[in-house]
RNA sequence: GGGCGGGUAACCUAGAGGCAAGGUGGUGGACUGCAGAUCCACAUACGUGGGUUCAAUUCCCACUCCGCCCUCCA
């Protein structure tokens, strides 16, 4: 049974959709207008992971996440660029969008865009203002909190503090301090859109609500994005939507903890921004999705390098059984009471890495205890290497595929790099007496066969050598009591 | 000032009213020409002070330290 924290009400709950056998979801996406930062990456991979546990839970998802392409700082870059800000954002976006593809983070069903829905959102600015809660003001038109008791309920935010606390923006044109844009009328030089209100452009939290609705219907299940949008975005967006509609807006709320860097805080004013562009120059995507699945989506990661090579190698010991499993594994049928005692040990162990994994999943997505039972699962791996029965290692191999799938590992194949079989090919030239096909694996099998002939005279440095070289190409050489081994780093 | 969330070994990360789990690192052992991998074993932790309880690290209160939001932020 799933349960989910629900900032909402500050507890884990038992998840149950609105429409059996569906789950709706919308993440609050990025405001492009420069290049997709690790912070980003954090959230998306984190319902990333949601989505993925709750399709192999066996729900239809459907994901919406919106590009907010119509904003101050956008017109503000595009300024700068002397360009326009639509194109700009365009551009912003397929920049964006194309870095966590490479990340390897999985694309939404939906990417609404802003400015592609300014009909839906002046359509709802006039319900809520047809239904009392917000006023027009010279060209703006604003929602008044006031008017909506139910105002600050997700935050935990009580609206005579909002207002005494003196730390929002007063404004001439506003009746109260606390009360925000649904629209703003037009700047000179901004782009804009007709209005019943005259030229101007949304503020930023209808978008929100208004594509939400679209795309999901009222009520949906789940809406989620980073810790930092629950007040005000989020608040903002439960008041117009259900002001306009006067329906429940979303079930469960799901808000994941901020990524620091190096013990701070990630902004613009410490400098401190990694983008995912310079972070793929120097780690593999699947380090850092496993870096980010190693801890629990509310609780902020802190971002180094010594957490990368802790990350890293947690993930090597993952890779080197799932290889061993698969060099094993051959499809074979596989029934419990034909196997040896220590083979149901194995057997019984893999189910008990499912159930784990499965429990500690439908415990508000905890990836960190499902890693763990991913490694008790490696341990006994490697373990039971002697084992006899390929289905067996067929069956481990698939259930180690098939879970951390859901935890976004193991999406991408090893790319071999074409010079690698030529510099085997040189190698073999020096080492070994007949040239074997140039394949890797051939090439491989005849120089660790030289290798292992040097051994047997205790030409040591000659072994050496070799293993060596292989090092440099990126191999991994292990002798083992069951002779040698090699796997690609 | 208001709201929210935390402080677990050398480090990272889970957890729970009664054995505190996983990873990285460390030590010892098995294996081994060496290296590495792997297995076995071991060591080190619940911020401080109260309270509730047979029992708290887990619940409550205070204190303290840290972070996030209240301005754009995933």
């Amino acid at each position: 049974m799933l349960k989910i924290y629900n900032t909402l009400s500050r507890k884990k709950e038992t998840f149950i959709p609105i429409h059996k056998g569906k789950v709706g979801m919308y993440v609050c996406g990025m405001t492009v207008y420069s290049d997709a930062h690790i912070g980003h990456a954090r959230t998306y991979m984190a319902f990333d992971i949601v989505r993925s546990y709750l399709e192999w839970k066996g729900y239809t998802v459907i994901y919406v996440q919106n590009i907010t392409d119509v904003d101050d700082k956008i017109i503000a870059a595009a300024n700068r660029e002397k360009s326009d800000p639509l194109c700009y954002s365009q551009k912003c976006t397929d920049k964006c969008l194309t870095d966590l593809d490479r990340l390897g983070i999985q694309r939404a069903g939906i990417y609404p865009k802003a400015s592609e829905n300014i009909d839906n959102m002046i359509q709802m600015i006039q319900k809520i203002l047809d239904n009392g809660y917000g006023y027009i003001s010279d060209g703006d038109v604003y929602f008044s909190v006031e008017s909506f008791p139910k105002y600050g309920r997700l935050s935990g935010q009580k609206m005579e503090k909002i207002q005494s606390s003196g730390r929002i923006n007063g404004d001439e044109k506003k009746r109260k301090a606390e009360d925000f844009a649904l629209w703003k009328k037009q700047k000179p030089g901004e782009p804009y859109w007709d209005s019943p209100w005259g030229p101007g452009r949304p503020g930023w939290h209808i978008e929100c609500s208004t594509m939400s609705s679209k795309y999901l219907g009222l009520p949906f299940d789940i809406h989620g994005g980073g810790l930092d949008l629950v007040f005000p975005h989020h608040e903002n967006e439960i008041a117009q939507a259900t002001a306009a509609t006067g329906k429940e807006f979303a079930n469960y709320w799901m808000h994941v903890g901020l990524l620091r860097v190096d013990g701070e805080k990630m902004s613009k004013s410490l400098g401190n921004i990694v983008n995912v562009r310079d972070l793929l120059q120097k780690y593999h995507p699947e380090t850092i999705r496993f870096f980010y699945a190693q801890t629990h989506y509310r609780t902020p990661p802190d971002f180094s390098p010594a957490a990368m090579k802790i990350a890293q190698e947690g993930l090597t010991r993952i890779t080197r059984a799932r290889e061993k499993l698969h060099q094993k594994a051959c499809p074979q049928e596989l029934k419990r009471n034909e196997l040896t005692s220590t083979e149901k040990d194995y057997f019984d162990a893999i189910l008990q890495c499912r159930a784990e994994f499965e429990q500690a999943m439908d415990d508000d997505f905890n990836t960190p205890r499902a890693i763990a039972a991913i490694f008790d699962f490696v341990k006994m791996t490697n373990k039971h290497l002697q084992e006899k029965h390929p289905g067996l290692y067929q069956y481990a191999y698939d259930t180690l595929t098939e879970l951390g799938n859901i935890l976004t590992l193991f999406r991408e194949e090893k790319k071999i790099d074409e010079t690698i079989c030529e510099q085997l090919t040189k190698l073999a030239e020096k080492y070994v007496e007949v040239m074997p096909k140039k394949e890797i694996d051939a090439l491989m099998i005849a120089i660790l066969d030289a290798r292992d002939k040097a051994r047997d005279k205790k030409e040591w440095e000659k072994a050496d050598m070799i293993r060596d070289k292989l090092e440099n190409l990126g191999f991994e050489v292990q002798d083992t009591a069951q002779g040698t081994t090699w796997r690609m780093r």
